[in-house]
DNA sequence: CGAGTCGTTGAACGGAATCAATCGTCGTGG
DNA sequence: CCACGACGATTGATTCCGTTCAACGACTCG
C-alpha cells in the first residue's frame, strides 16, 4: 500500500529506478548529500545511526513494502546510514522530482500528506501495543485490531516468525500464546486463518 | 515543536480554538462525523477503538505537544473514541480550513509534510527502541539517541518517570538501572543533566 | 500542616527470552 | 528423482531480569 502511493505519485514510471542490493551493501551514507527517497521491493534494509562513541543505533528496519528516508526531502545529507541486510531489491524515488511535483500539484501533495498520516496512525498504534506487557493481552489485542470488524477474520499474510517480529515477541512464545487462546477457544486456526470468536 | 508548526500552518490564530476537559471527558466517539484535528497543550488524550469483542484497543496516547486525530482529515468520521484521562487543554484546528490552506498554498502543504516525516521517523526510532530488550542496551541507545553530539549531555525536560514512560520501562527500573551506569562511571549524572562519558 | 507526587532502594515473583530438539516443507543441484 | 540444506512451525526445560509490591524521605502546593 505504501508502495503504491509513493509510486503513485509519479506520472511516469520513468523516474522511479529499481536496484538490487547485495546483503551487507550500504545504499547511502551519513552525511552523503541526499538525492532520493526509497522503498523495499523485497528484503530488508537496515537505518543506523552512529552515535559519537562509536556505538551505532539502529534506527529503522524497512521491509517489503515499507518505505525509508523521506526526511531526505527537507534535508541536504543523509543523517544515518543505510544498507541491506539480506538480497534486496528497492524503488529509488529522485528528490527534486518528488518535491516538484507536490508543489505543482496539491493532490499529490493532499495524496502523499493522507499517506503521511495513516502511517503516523499506525506506528502509534503499533507503539502503543508494545506498551501491554502480556503476551497473551498484546496478541489479542493485534489480532482485534487488524481482523475484519464483520466476520472477525485475519487472514495470514506474513510467516508466524514475522508477525511475532511485528509484536516485539520471541515467535516461540507467539507459537505458545497462540495454542493457549485455540484450546481455550478464545480463537480458531487454521493454516492461514485466524478467527476472534 | 509538534505544536508551533501545526499552529503555523494558520495564518491566522482566529481559527484555532481552545478547550478545556475534565478527566474522563470525551472530545468525540467513533463514528461521529469528523470536523477538527486537535494537539495537546497540557495533559493527556487516549484515543481507544472500541472492538466488536467489547474490549476497546489504546491506539495513542498523546500529551503536551502531541497532535492527534490528523487523519480525520481524509476521513469523514473518526475511527475512534478520544477522551482526557486527566484534566487537559487542547487546541482545535478546523479540519477544512486546513485541507483548504494545503490546497491553496503549495509551501504550507510541504511544511506539514515535513512535519509528519519527521513524526514518522522520531515513531520509526521509538518502535526500533522498544526491540531492545535489555533495560541498559535501551536506556543507553536513547540517551545516545537524544544527547547533543558535541557535549554528550542531556537536559532532562521531563521528570524521569516521564521518561520511563517514553521508554517503556517501570519507572524503578529506570533509577535503578541509571545508579549502575553512574556506578559504572559510563554516565555522570546531575538533577538536571545527564553526561555520557 | 497534610496530601500528593517524585525520586530512590529493597525483596520477591512471574513470565518471556533463550537454548534445544524435532518435524515438515520447499527449493536446489547433482 | 532423490539427497541435502535451509528454514518455518512447534513444543519442552531453564534461566534471567524487569515488573510489582512495599516502604521512606524530600519537595511542592494548596
Amino acid at each position: 500500500m505504501d508502495l503504491k502511493t509513493l509510486d503513485s505519485l509519479f506520472n511516469s514510471t520513468q523516474k522511479i529506478k529499481e536496484q538490487i542490493l547485495l546483503p551487507g551493501e550500504y545504499i547511502f551514507y551519513q552525511g552523503d548529500a541526499s538525492c532520493s527517497i526509497f522503498a523495499v521491493i523485497k528484503g530488508q534494509i537496515c537505518l543506523e545511526r552512529p552515535t559519537s562513541e562509536g556505538r551505532s543505533v539502529i534506527m529503522h528496519t524497512a521491509n517489503s513494502g515499507d518505505s525509508f528516508a523521506e526526511a531526505a526531502l527537507f534535508s541536504e545529507t543523509y543523517h544515518c546510514n543505510a544498507f541491506a541486510t539480506i538480497s534486496t531489491s528497492i524503488h529509488t524515488y529522485p528528490k527534486q522530482e518528488l518535491l516538484k511535483i507536490l508543489r505543482a500539484e496539491p493532490d499529490k501533495a493532499e495524496e502523499y500528506i493522507a499517506l503521511l498520516s495513516s502511517q503516523v496512525r499506525s506506528l502509534r498504534s503499533k507503539l502503543e501495543l508494545r506498551n501491554i506487557l502480556s503476551a497473551q493481552e498484546r496478541i489479542m489485542q493485534y489480532l482485534s485490531l487488524i481482523a475484519d470488524p464483520v466476520s472477525k477474520e485475519i487472514k495470514l499474510t506474513m510467516t508466524i516468525k514475522e508477525y511475532a517480529n511485528e509484536l516485539g515477541l520471541a515467535h516461540e512464545t507467539l507459537y505458545r500464546e497462540l495454542a493457549k487462546l485455540q484450546t481455550k477457544g478464545i480463537i480458531e486456526r487454521t493454516k492461514e486463518i485466524i478467527i476472534i470468536k
